[in-house]
DNA sequence: GCATGTGAATTCATTCACAGCT
DNA sequence: AGCTGTGAATGAATTCACATGC
């Protein structure tokens, strides 16, 4: 019902979705009970047309005249996000960054349920790390398999990332984020993101650096 | 000397900058002492074209029937992305992530020195965090700019996000690295970088919940 | 022969502009 | 009157293809 005739929907808009969505909850708190494409793209810096575009690729949301619904709208976006459903999700690497995002309340909050980690540290292994023990990950295949996860969080070090990505990938996952620095290798049929952070400050420094070429960001 | 008209560079050109300085460190430090567009595209998941054509936007680093010198072309994009400088970091919030940051070791390898943490929790406040005194947000704006503090990440609450923010900008400071999930407001002349895991995640889960319409990433 | 550097061609994303509904 | 939904127009990013140089 909600799709034409199924175009690709590209990684920008994407990522906008996920604008909309944080924007239509403040919102909801805020009271409003709709939303015009022109007053949402003004507060997250986009274009009204952006805006409509976007939506429109999922089916017709609004009300000529009158803009979106609020809470409808946040719920379809939710839906379309996959965000009504609960993942399961596992985390190898339980170092510095991996601790951080165990314990990210943003994550539960959408749904993301962290069930396990991973790490090839033998002091770690066996502990319990804010309520999760930390197995080997030796047993990563056979785990990930039993727990039914579907997204793996990759936080190990460059150079033993490649390794643990190809074991999660043979496990059946799906869906990998790689925090590692390195461009990881996997099928087609698997979605890989990555999270680098030092590419970011990157980012930042270049701009500093070049402050004539970069105009908008 | 390294331009020629001065054209803009785009974001996605940036990004792959950095990707590319990390493909070089390896190929260096695999003893590679030229690469061509097609061997390092093929290692990135790029096209040649798209590697030349990043790269002649600062000159010109190839040999015609050789390729580019590994350890040259490495140096010189680290020149673009200002990676030769030292860039003092200052970080607002140490909570979970913030404190992650701290030790990243990757930061500190690639010039970024966190010089100064800041937090409005008055019992962290005057502690030391892994060898740095965590600061009472009030006195953020005269010590960064005694400190002359040239990038700061905000890692505090989203509700407490744009107040910092402000007070960043009024110190002068004109790179933000921004984890917090809302939208901030900056000048025309503040580079704002925002990195939202959650934002990522759903991504995945979008990924997930619509195979269909997701052909790559 | 091989691989760069780059205009020209193409593909993809954004914005315009307006018909159509409330 | 106000605002959506969407083809058409524009603009941006990528890829093609080839002349140029080692």
């Amino acid at each position: 019902m909600a799709k034409k005739s199924m175009r690709k929907i590209s990684n920008s808009t994407i990522h906008r979705l996920s604008i909309y969505y944080r924007a239509l909850l403040g919102l909801e708190r805020e009271g409003y009970e709709t939303i015009s494409s022109k007053e949402l793209a003004r507060r997250e810096k986009l274009t009204p047309a952006q805006v409509r575009k976007d939506l429109s690729f999922f089916g017709s949301f609004g009300t000529r005249g009158l803009g979106y619904p609020v809470k409808e709208l946040k719920a379809r976006i939710g839906e379309i996000l996959g965000l009504n459903k609960l993942w399961n999700v596992a985390m190898v690497g339980v170092g510095n960054i991996g601790s951080a995002l165990v314990s990210y309340k943003e994550f539960a909050k959408q749904g993301f349920i962290v069930k396990l980690l991973f790490d090839n540290d033998q002091r770690k292994i066996g502990s319990n790390h804010k309520g999760i023990i930390i197995n080997d990950i030796a047993s990563i295949k056979q785990m990930l398999q039993e727990q039914e996860i579907q997204i793996v969080i990759v936080t190990v070090p460059a150079a033993a990332a490649q390794k643990v990505c190809d074991e999660v990938v043979e496990a059946g996952v799906k869906a990998i984020m790689n925090f590692a620095p390195v461009s990881l290798k996997v099928p087609d049929d698997v979605v890989l993101l990555n999270e680098n952070m030092s590419i970011e400050l990157e980012h930042l420094s270049f701009s500093l650096t070049n402050r004539n070429m970069v105009l908008s960001d």
